[in-house]
DNA sequence: ACAATTAACTAAATCGATTAAGTTTGACTA
DNA sequence: TAGTCAAACTTAATCGATTTAGTTAATTGT
């Protein structure tokens, strides 16, 4: 072990200064009840000697971490570093620190990232489901009564605050949209058959042909792995088949990215020739080639409204869960003209 | 203010047992001196109660943290954030937890990370100094005797250690396997004209051609925003020039998915018709269309072997600083046939 | 000029886990 | 049977900032 420099505390600046370490937390505090001249010798001091505040000491004391939990299932999808990006940019500017922890969606290491959670006792916790998350599996945090915000995946049977996206009315509209353009052979690609989130997609997709009197073709929902590979080879698939599409909408923005991938490589320019719809709305999606035509229900916005209704929980606990469901808008660009 | 419910502290589960504070402690901890009748009786009173740990009393007291920083300029590239996936599934393994701060490039705002990550006493620390960082702002961790590790960008002039990429000799490399195969026109595209390793990368570039007698065009040297829309104007800009180019080394992968696109919307087919080199190998590299010839040099092995020289930094503080370069190696894909 | 008020500061308890330095108990030894 | 020793526990100090309930000294009001 190495000689450690004596650390630094309010007891040594107020050692310094021949005052009480009162004195000075209350200085660096800037609390009334000090003088001016108290208050500048202490800041002084403070930096002179180097002193660094323990926040492990503060919180300890205050019983309160000033420090807000992200569990994320994936780092790897766009999708989440957005919306990672934007929560730490939120948190941040609330002078909150953030810690992190991600699932790869798996329940088990979901535990011990909310039991991490709760040793650490942070003030609130963003969480979205690892896939096969069971309600009481989280039961836990309420049990804890730690303020927390589910966000993209609800669970049925939690009473729990919740920010999401109006799945089933977003692909709706874009088949809508792809309808009145004439279209009558439109693929669905993308997503695991299992998850939620795309049954919800898919039943958009669905009522609205339903509604137009289109059968449905079977052969033209395809559900693949959330990547551009997923898309790339769906596409392909979709283009071989009887009958062929004339245009897709897509599960998310990274299959809709991998299919237009698949389209330039069949010689099919992507937009002008055949139309492809994302969902999400990605901070890619604008700068694609071509750019694309998404639903419009941004990581960035989940991540600031689930900080926003964090911080209302945070500071109501008790008031009943509250849900936000944004209504994702189809923003038009040219991969839909 | 809600009624909290009162914390389940060791003492309340060593008042419930009759026993002392410090025979719960130990036993929690599994250390040797307690009976293991008494030790069952403590863990069964302990998840009777929902005792949870609180970290900031044991931090206080043992003067660790249990908690490692990293620092990242940026959340929205797949490059840092392949790295903070790689991180923290390190950091997880060896049972510590993950602070995140990113800088957004701004040197103000990594300061205040910094200050921050000292307040919180982090065991150890990561961090890629924004662009515009000079030696003397990250002084304050020397000072702090905080052991920290620099990855991806290095700082002359701040001893310490370093896990980085040999850029020089990656972009050689590659101009040199196009050469080869007869290209004559290379164009090197991408990077901010600023940046430090968009120079090692084009030294590489230049030197190869110099060896091989070619003349360096101009032209064909094309700075750009680290983006995809950056990779896409750029190529199109080359396209147009004289002479253009019949292959390009591209300063990342993502700047080389860009050229993709941009080479797909141009009607040349990437990798038969025109060869595309990128740099780091980032997931997506082998799954894009075409798969993406690369120098390997990925962020998670980066990050990985960040995260072991910062756990042989904290147990050694004294030692002399490291460096550690990765050599990156061609991965020849379709992208290059 | 004396009480009342205010400004400036202090003493000391507190948060909850850890651990060094004891103490007790019982078993085993010579 | 006294002495030795280990096992199983306890006592109490400790980490460092915060904050309540004071105390002191100076200022104001009448």
């Amino acid at each position: 072990m190495v000689s450690r420099k004596k650390q630094i505390t309010l007891a040594e600046i107020a050692k310094q200064l021949g005052v009480s370490t009162a004195t000075v937390s209350l200085a660096l505090q800037n609390k009334p009840g000090i003088s001016e001249k108290t208050r500048l010798d202490v800041l002084e001091m403070a930096k002179r000697l180097g002193y660094v505040y323990n926040r492990s000491a503060a919180r300890l004391r205050m019983q309160r971490s000033f420090t807000i939990g992200l569990i994320v299932p994936n780092l790897l999808n766009p999708f989440f570093t957005e919306l990672t990006n934007s929560v730490e940019e939120r948190i941040e500017a609330e002078g909150l620190s953030l810690l992190l922890a991600k699932t790869s969606e798996d329940p088990h290491r979901q535990q011990k990232a909310v039991q991490s959670m709760l040793e650490y006792r942070v003030d609130g916790l963003l969480i979205c489901p690892a896939i096969g998350t069971r309600a009481a599996d989280l039961q836990i945090l309420l049990d804890a009564r730690l303020p927390f915000v589910l966000y993209t995946r609800s669970l049925k049977g939690l009473p729990a605050d919740y920010v999401g996206t109006h799945n089933k009315k977003g692909t709706q509209i874009a088949t809508e949209f792809l309808l009145k353009r004439g279209h009558r052979r439109i693929a669905f690609i993308g997503g695991l058959s299992t998850s939620l989130t795309r049954k919800e997609r898919f039943a958009g997709f669905r009522d609205a042909l339903q509604k137009a009197g289109i059968p449905l073709i079977d052969t033209l929902n395809i559900p693949c792995e959330t990547s551009i590979k997923g898309g790339y080879e769906s596409i392909q698939l979709a283009l071989r088949s009887q009958p062929n599409p004339s245009a897709v909408v897509c599960y998310n923005d990274i299959v809709a990215f991998g299919v237009i991938l698949g389209l330039w490589a069949s010689r099919i320019a992507p937009g002008k020739e055949f139309p492809v719809i994302g969902f999400d709305n990605i901070a890619d999606a604008s700068i694609w080639s071509p750019p694309l035509t998404t639903l419009s229900a941004p990581p960035g916005l989940i991540g600031q409204e689930a900080v926003k209704l964090l911080l209302k929980r945070i500071s109501s606990p008790d008031s009943p869960p509250e849900k936000v469901i944004l209504s994702p808008t189809l923003v038009v660009r040219e991969s839909c003209t």
